[in-house]
DNA sequence: AAACTGACGTGAT
DNA sequence: CATCACGCCAGTT
């Protein structure tokens, strides 16, 4: 068999406002040194396989929402999801690094640096 | 309305 | 480990 079935989801039209909301909630919830991936920030922020939602709302997100560790959402494969050639993406590097996140082969160990959402929540770091 | 575009994820090659 | 192909989702063209 070759199914994968990593089970959708049904759900209905949602609102934007409110998921962004929740979305950068939950990431302001990630510690200083610690990181997520997008697909987990999406489950953890109550849209499970949503990531690509994370991400549109990561690229949305203004100084007026406030302080947003953005840094600290990078892929799946613990790189860094900004195109390399991108501005950004040296940024996020220099601001991960700032909190004592360690890059081996311009990869995150999610083993050493994971978050989970059962840790304490900084709230503010 | 159809096609295209991504700061995604996963499994296969 | 690098690529590719798909699946998925919401916003833009």
């Amino acid at each position: 068999m070759k199914s994968k079935a990593p089970k959708p989801k049904p759900l209905s039209r949602f609102n934007y406002t409110v998921a962004r909301q929740q979305i950068l909630d939950t990431i302001r919830r990630i510690p200083k040194g610690k990181v997520a991936s997008y697909g987990q920030v999406a489950f953890a922020a109550g849209w499970p396989g949503r990531a690509r939602l994370v991400a549109r709302v990561l690229g949305d997100v203004e100084a007026s929402d406030g302080v947003i560790p953005w840094q600290r959402v990078i892929n799946a494969q613990g790189k860094i999801a900004i195109p390399k050639d991108s501005p950004g993406h040296r940024t996020q590097i220099r601001l991960l690094k700032a909190e004592g996140v360690v890059f081996l082969n311009g990869k995150v160990s999610f083993e050493r640096h994971g978050w989970q959402p059962g840790d304490p929540s900084p709230l503010l770091d």
